[in-house]
DNA sequence: CATATTTAAGAGTATTTAATCTTAATTAGA
DNA sequence: TCTAATTAAGATTAAATACTCTTAAATATG
């Protein structure tokens, strides 16, 4: 099940490159974040810029610049980033497009992915950047290959 | 969140209208389903051929020809459709696209995400063909628009 | 002030997915 | 046997997505 785009995907992933190692009062490079993932620097520059204008990430041009958190990361929810990312209609969609599936015209499925689809909201909601950075670093999870 | 392709909508929708409309003794033609979903008579055709090939739909040209089940409806699982629609691995992949994300190498958000896939997947597995065509011919839920 | 380093912006290209079109094959019925 | 109705097959086109490239703007440092 292809959930995320490859925006989604890259841009999640470099994210949380800067959550897990961030650099102590200075921005970190993308050049360095996409080289360390193996992704395309200027993909990844241009899902940043995404990011920066929705007020995710602060960016700064020039030697030693790069980008940076705008907010401490246990203010930044994963389903903030997802609805910047793959847009804010993200968990509204009918799982077989039809445009007014809803509670009054349910599609065949519509009563279960609404489930799915909740589960998945709350989850992501309640889950901040912070969090899955100590994960990251504490090497529970793995953010490469 | 754009979990299925437009062939695996199409589809869906387009056998689901066979199960819930099934003509007596005979075949149903592809151009009745696609004339009354609105949908692609080329595109569904090209669909219902994979599901033909895989097993789950017979056809039959000529006139009064068309395509019925390969099975009772009761016999057919909407897992089975979906993983001809989508693809076997449907329920394998990693949310962040890693390849060797798995319980040894988990990605950031494995544990969940796999949580939510073996959700999804027991759903299709336990939710048969005929109990849908049940629900769309009593009208308790929509296949159009 | 000159240069190097970095992101910003947008144009351009490639790949994948979606949809359409054309022709062939099959079959019923007049 | 002829014609019309139907699916099969695959070529072709269109659109969306995924990248890549070039140039501009900002800024630190020598």
């Amino acid at each position: 099940m292809k959930a995320l785009s490859q925006v989604g995907k890259y841009g999640l992933r470099a994210l949380l490159y800067l959550v897990a190692y961030p650099p102590e009062n200075q921005y970190l490079s993308i050049r360095q974040i996409s080289d360390d993932l193996g992704l395309s620097f200027h993909f990844v520059t241009k899902i940043f810029r995404e990011l920066t204008e929705k007020g995710i990430l602060l960016s700064y041009r020039g030697p030693s610049g790069g980008i940076a958190l705008a907010k401490p990361a246990e203010e930044i929810m994963l389903i903030d980033v997802i609805k910047v990312l793959e847009g804010e209609d993200f968990f509204d969609k009918c799982l077989l497009g039809l445009p007014h599936c809803g509670s009054a015209k349910p599609c065949p499925v519509h009563e279960f992915w609404k489930e799915v689809k909740s589960q998945l909201q709350e989850n992501f909601s309640n889950t901040s950047l912070a969090l899955l950075g100590e994960k990251i670093r504490t090497q529970e999870v793995r953010l490469d290959e």
